[in-house]
DNA sequence: ACGGGTTCGACC
DNA sequence: TGGTCGAAC
């Protein structure tokens, strides 16, 4: 599973960041009256009293621990504050946490890459920060070094005689040092200050790792918990892994882990130096073959990412036991919550950062009642993602279908009594594969927010619920209730039609009742409304008409400092939820403005600028392309090669090249 | 009948 | 590519 890179020839500083107890930080935050008593965050579930998912340094004293029961830790450990994490829909939701943590990579993403690694936990290449700082003002030439610096924890560092801070500020100053640990000395200095910005501007402590790759990062940002840093010299690494149990690595805590222990004896990581790359791989495979040889000698290839933002949303739940859920209004109801949320959070990230996700995927566990093969797992299934509640509901609605129908096997498709020998156990929906839009085709957003508003009310959405979603992989997707009438279902699929939209605007209206034979792609709609929402005053108007022909989408292309991605921007989260801004979506009828956020809760000074757009393809009637107008065809067309786009992005100011050779199409 | 809810990466 | 599996917090 895990993969060798490449070494990137190096010295590089590389920082493990990770918030201490973090759920807990953020409710003691909120409730100060927590701060100093044991606290732990409960998950909502009164059963046995909620099960623990963080637990405050004070409490862990008391011998309480993540995975006991709200009970079992009163019982250890009476004064125990208990903290339930928030519901909503019936089910936890974690996006304090996640905003909490928007909070703090904003803050350590000034200093150098910036990799957010997961909700409580960033990784940081400062190397280009502390080769400035060695030359311009090594520690030796600074004042002093700072408290919370000469506090590090330096591995291999032998304290002779002296005090403790004594040898360490010795090994900061200590000018005929390796270069490559005179680095990290710099990089130490940095991560200090960051930990102190991040505590004066959020509350929050957090601990870290100081080392040449991430792998060392990770390890050592553990070591010395809470609020406290960690170095890793070059020199310490042989001895620190030498007798380190393998299982304390990143990705040996598993399987691989076990095997390794089990299948060859390697207890430590230093027992794996006895194995030759070519014996690993035969084991192993080539890439994890390779990947262990390095681990063992410390070095690990694995770059940090530039990414700020998460790659994917998903909202999920499991119904243990007795709840599991086994009539299909039971699974519905859940999953309506869950694309409830799903959308929710989807509909923040356009508005904060400009992107969209283009994949759902639901997934869900099942077993059988009365059944041998109940191990069987339940197949998970994906589609294009449709903006708007009510198509997210309904397409994940679909999935679950398909899925069940594959599950429960073809025998069963016998009508519609057939006795839930099923029950579902965990379901979930994710979105993924997202992409951002360009600055200049913000109106789009306009019209995913009518989108999501209109399709609130089901019922008289004639157009949704007449859609059929296309699948890219040939799945059928037919409506629940066909389930067994197949023909009917197939001659559905097979007619030509394209999704339409439940949007109720004003122009769209308009723009609706000069095509009422449904045959209007979304992405058409999504055009017309490009082109006109929003416009309400006369004088706007006439702007939008003399605007047609020239879109902003075009100009945007011929902006020169068109393309940039919200990764190296600033970090926006969605605060309060649903509480979206029905702010001035007007200027995507002007240039784009650097910088202008229409956001009422963005977080970070940096300026953001997200482009790079694509859609769902599959979705589009290429023959409805022919009749737009020629400059729109041209445009759409690049909308449905994202790939392509992406290259060009990497090339520069090629994407005009692309873009005007196909303006002609 | 359980640490739950997420997120990510690799493989095929 | 979609789907599965594993790992981590």
């Amino acid at each position: 599973m895990p993969v060798a890179r490449p070494e990137p020839s190096d010295s590089r500083v590389i920082a493990h960041i990770d918030m201490d107890c973090f759920y807990v930080q953020v409710e003691q935050r909120k409730q100060p009256t927590l701060r100093g008593h044991p606290t732990a965050v409960v998950q909502y579930n009164s059963w046995k009293g909620g099960g623990l998912i963080a637990v405050g340094y004070e409490a862990r004293k008391f011998g309480v621990k993540r995975s006991m029961r709200g009970d079992e830790a009163k019982k250890v450990c009476p004064d125990i504050q208990l903290v339930q994490v928030p519901v909503a829909r019936g089910k936890a939701d974690l996006g304090v946490y996640r905003n909490a943590g928007s909070e703090v990579v904003s803050i350590l993403s000034r200093k150098g890459r910036c990799e957010r690694a997961s909700i409580d936990e960033v990784y940081l290449d400062l190397t280009e920060a502390a080769e400035t700082m060695l030359a311009e003002s090594p520690p030796e030439r600074l004042d002093g070094i700072s408290e919370e610096a000469l506090k590090s924890h330096v591995l291999g560092l032998h304290l002779d005689g002296a005090s403790t801070r004594d040898c360490v500020r010795a090994w900061f100053l200590m000018s005929d040092a390796d270069h490559r640990d005179r680095l990290l000395a710099c990089g130490a200095i940095i991560v200090a200050e960051l930990r102190h910005e991040v505590l004066k501007e959020t509350e929050f402590t957090c601990s870290a790792g100081i080392a040449h790759n991430k792998m060392l990062a990770k390890l050592a940002s553990g070591m010395n918990k809470p609020a406290q840093q960690t170095v890793v010299p070059l020199s310490s690494v042989e001895k620190l892994l030498e007798s380190l149990p393998v299982k304390k690595m990143k990705q040996l805590g598993g399987k691989l882990g076990t095997s390794l222990q089990v299948d060859l004896g390697v207890n430590t990581v230093g027992d794996l130096l006895q194995f030759s790359e070519e014996k690993l791989q035969e084991r192993y495979g080539i890439n994890t073959g390779t990947w262990l040889w390095n681990i063992a000698r410390g070095i690990c290839g694995e770059e940090v990412e530039d990414r700020l933002l998460p790659k994917s949303h998903g909202s999920g739940k499991t119904f243990p036991g007795p709840q599991a859920l086994k009539t299909i209004s039971s699974v519905q109801k859940w999953l309506n919550e869950l694309c409830e949320e799903l959308s929710e959070r989807l509909l923040c990230d356009l508005e904060e950062n400009k992107r969209i996700a283009r994949t759902l995927t639901l997934h869900a566990s099942a077993y059988k009642l009365n059944d041998s093969e109940s191990l069987k797992k339940f197949p998970s299934k994906s589609c294009p993602l449709r903006y708007g509640i009510a198509k997210i509901q309904e397409d994940a609605l679909k999935l679950f279908h398909a899925g069940l129908r594959e599950y429960i096997g073809i025998y069963h498709v016998r009508s519609k009594e057939c006795k839930h020998e099923w029950a579902i156990t965990g379901l979930s929906v994710s979105a993924s594969k997202i992409v951002g839009i360009p600055s200049g085709t913000h109106s789009i957003m306009k019209y995913f927010h009518n989108l999501n508003q209109t399709s609130t009310t089901t019922s008289n959405d004639i157009c949704t619920q007449d859609a059929a979603p296309l699948s890219p992989s040939g799945l059928h997707l037919a409506d629940p209730q066909m389930d067994t009438y197949e023909d009917e279902a197939r001659t559905r699929h097979e007619t030509p039609s394209l999704y339409t939209v439940a949007d109720e605007t004003e122009v769209c209206k308009g723009l609706k009742s000069g095509s009422e034979s449904g045959l209007v792609s979304e992405l058409t709609q999504s055009k017309m409304d490009f082109l006109g929402a929003g416009l309400k005053s006369e004088k706007q108007k006439k702007k939008f008409e003399k605007e047609k022909g020239n879109p902003s989408i075009l100009r945007f292309f011929h902006s020169p400092d068109a393309f940039s991605f919200p990764e190296h921007g600033r970090v926006k989260t969605c605060q309060e939820s649903g509480a979206s801004s029905s702010g001035d979506l007007l200027q995507e009828n002007k240039q784009p403005i650097a910088g202008t956020s229409i956001s009422t809760c963005s977080l970070g000074r940096n300026d953001i600028r997200n482009d790079a757009w694509s859609y769902k393809s599959d979705e589009i009637d290429p023959t409805v392309l022919n009749e737009l107008p020629p400059e729109i065809q041209a445009e759409v067309r690049a909308w449905l090669h994202p790939e392509k786009r992406a290259k060009s992005v990497k090339r520069g100011s090629s994407i005009v090249h692309y873009f005007s050779s196909r303006a002609d199409l």
